[in-house]
DNA sequence: GTTAAGATCTGCT
DNA sequence: GCAGATCTTAACG
């Protein structure tokens, strides 16, 4: 498995956030292989974006986002859940994308397990806390570099050619929220929301 | 020290 | 379709 260089993650979110798709995040835990294609990301930008967690300056939480790129930046939300993003950009731009949805590809087994409850395989990682959950990706990740194992994203140099992206308004944001920074993967069965027709 | 809101998920109607 | 759970984070005093 080839993971993406530095420099790959060092372009805008906008830009990240659609190249990620159709490439695996993968989890070597010590129970065994966690993978995934990723079906679905959104982007925060650096500028003029205040649903970005680093619009209102660094904060004890957001601090990874304004360091070197290709970190993971993993948050604490709703008093449940977790949220993993890839930190994008230059160092200290400020910037990331969420990683939303992924299609399970191996370790279904361990995910299911991981998730404490029954559900489909459609519905073992459709969404940013599940997704977390699945992974067994907790804050002992934050700011883990994800061209190193054991959580990293690898290149599929076979399929990507073939999936067609979709941008859309993002998820769950109270304000600000118009611009269409998420990008799926159009016909995916993965995705955390079903695919509408705008 | 206190408070309000949050890049969500689940279960119930 | 909608409300509740649940607790960390950050802003404010």
């Amino acid at each position: 498995m080839l993971t993406f260089d530095h420099k790959f993650y060092k372009e805008n979110s906008l830009i990240v956030a659609r190249a990620l798709l159709g490439h695996y995040l993968c989890h070597e835990t010590e129970e065994g292989l966690i993978a995934g294609v990723i079906v679905e990301t959104e982007a925060y930008l650096a500028e003029n974006d205040p649903a970005c967690h680093a619009s209102r300056g660094i904060t004890k939480r957001n601090a990874v986002m304004f360091g070197p790129p290709g970190k993971a930046y993993v948050y604490f939300i709703y008093g449940k859940y977790f949220c993993f993003n890839v930190v994008t950009g230059n160092e200290g731009s400020g910037e990331a994308v969420l990683v939303r949805a992924v299609e399970p590809v191996f370790g279904q087994d361990l995910m299911s397990k991981n998730r404490f409850m029954d559900c489909e395989v459609l519905q073992l990682a459709n969404g940013p806390g599940k997704l977390c959950s699945a992974f067994a990706i907790n804050r002992s990740f934050n700011g883990h570099d994800l061209t190193s194992k054991p959580l990293f994203i690898a290149k599929n140099s076979n399929e990507h050619h073939r999936i067609k992206i979709k941008s859309t308004k993002r998820i769950g944001l109270s304000s600000h929220c118009e611009k269409k920074y998420r990008f799926i993967v159009s016909g995916s069965q993965y995705l955390s929301r079903r695919e509408t027709g705008d």
